[in-house]
Formats: structure tokens, sequence, C-alpha cells
DNA sequence: ACTTTACTTAAAGCCGACTTCAACTTGCAC
DNA sequence: GTGCAAGTTGAAGTCGGCTTTAAGTAAAGT
């Protein structure tokens, strides 16, 4: 009964290029064992710290910030599921609110190409072609970058 | 009547910074006439592309790709808002995608979370801490990346 | 006229997330 | 016990999207 992985093996399983798992371990994102040769033994447990890493990634969070999450595990012991849940939750808001712009951005684009205001590309901005606008200080931003 | 913007002007204006648009003029996205004395002068019009661009960014789009989407507006004319919707719909498909693939990705992590299975983190990739596979090639890959 | 602010360029730098390279060592199969 | 795939390291390279720097020119306010 093998209970390491070699880098190879967690790669594989993982999807992950094992130049990115090694990476990560510079980074502290995961760690390994090693052997006596000094080649990585990644324990099980492993594999779901580099699942949660590469979630965390499609949620948009950066490698820094999934450190410092993975930095709430306990150390001592073996993350349980209500540990996983916990980490897991912190990302919903982040999640919410991304989804919550792309679906803004999306309606106001649907409501742009409707209406043909333009609402998004011209009327956030500046005026339409033929109402040239004095020299006042118009719009200058957009709304947040997600 | 001052029908041109400097670079300074449209960078106030579109709340783009002015090294960011001679970025975009060296990459095709933009294009700006000169003064006598070399400095770029930019037609009006030019804020629409801008703002175009900093639209698509926000969808996901890359320069590359959103420099093909302009090169579809005609150079004769001053682009109406029918050519800015048909370009706008363009990008309608990818947002949804998008979407679509972070609500897939939060409703995941929410059971996850609700039902203590972990489907997201423990399931697809590996067995409960547990419960140990057999060498058998288990689960490989996350679903797409965005 | 003069001063200040804005603009010009090419080239280099930066950031995040990796990958690639080169030179070398381990570990497993036969 | 040998051959070869797989692992090791630090350093450098890559890519996208800019920003910064340096050295100089233009335009605008007074």
């Amino acid at each position: 009964m093998q209970q390491t992985l070699s880098i190879g093996e967690l790669a594989h399983r993982s999807g992950v290029a094992p130049s990115a798992l090694r990476y990560y371990e510079r980074l502290g994102l995961i760690r390994a064992g090693r052997t006596g040769g000094n080649q990585r033994r990644y324990d099980r447990a492993e594999l779901r710290r580099v699942s949660f890493i590469r979630i965390a990634q499609q949620v948009g969070v950066s490698l820094d910030e999934i450190r410092d999450a993975l930095d709430g595990l306990p150390e001592s012991r073996t993350p349980t599921k209500a540990d996983w849940a916990r980490l897991s939750s912190r990302w919903q808001t982040k999640l919410n609110d991304r989804i919550a712009f792309l679906e803004r951005l999306r309606d106001d684009l649907t409501g742009c190409i409707g209406c043909g205001c333009l609402s998004l590309i011209a009327c956030r901005l500046s005026n339409p072609d033929d109402e040239l606008s004095d020299d006042g200080p118009g719009p200058r931003r957009f709304p947040a970058l997600s």
C-alpha cells in the first residue's frame, strides 16, 4: 500500500504539471516529504490541496491569497471535510460578486444592442456622433473592473 | 470647436493611461492623427473604440482578439451604432459561457459545502481520507478553465 | 519671451504564473 | 548491474498588458 505519490503521479492525478507543483511548493502552497535520494513524495492529502488551488484559481484568486487561505488549515492533523468547506465558503462571496458583475455587463450589453442607445459604449462615455459635447469634464471612468 | 483630443485628454476621458493608449496604438487597436509637432490628436470617435476595448477586456477578451474584432469596422466612415452593436453581440456568447461556467462552479461549491460531500475538492479527484483508493488511474483533470 | 506642463521615442522593467534549460542523480525493470 | 525514464536544482525565458525611464521636443499660460 503506497501512501505517497511521486511528483509525476501527483501531476497525473491532479492534471497539474510537475513544474507547477514545484512552483507551488516554492510558494508554500503545498508540502512534500523526501526519499533518501531527495525525490519528493506527496501525502495523498496533498492531492486535495492541489484541487483546492485549481478551483480557487478558477474563482479568480491569486496564488498569494490561496496560500494565505491554506495557512488557515490545521498543520497538526489532516484537514477534515469541515476544514475544506470553511475555506471554500470564503470564495463564495468573491464568486458571487464576479458573477453579478458579469451579469450586469451582459444585461447592459443586451440593452445596448437591443435599444440602439449603445449605453455602454457610447452613452456612458460620450455623446452620439451627431451631438458634440462642450468642453466640460465628461465622465471619466468605467465601473469597477471585476 | 475642438474636434480632436490630445493623448492626455483622451486618457482623462477614458480612464486609460497615456502609456496604455500608446500601447494600443502600437498594437493597431486605435489610430491617431498628428500635429505639426508630431503630437497625437485623436478623433472623438476613438473614445468609443477605447470604451469598446475596455469593455471587451472585462468580458475576458485578449487585445489580439479585440484588434481582430475592431478590424471588422468600416475604415471609410465613422462607425455607426449598428456597427458597434454588431461587434458587441459577438462577445455576448463568450460572456454567457463565462457566466455559466462560474455559476456551475458556484453551485458545485454550494452543494459541496452544504452536503459535506466535498464534491469538487474531494470526490471529483480522490477518495475521502478514510478510503484509500487502489492504484488505478483516478480522475485527472478539472473541467475546462473558463 | 519665458516657463511650465504635456508630449515624443525606444528600450527596459514589472507582475503573475508558470515553463524550459542544462547538467546531473535516482529508482525501478529486466 | 545496467539502461533508461523520471526526478533534482537554480537560473533564465515566456506571455500579456502595461509602466517606467531617459533624453529630448511641443504647446500653452502669463
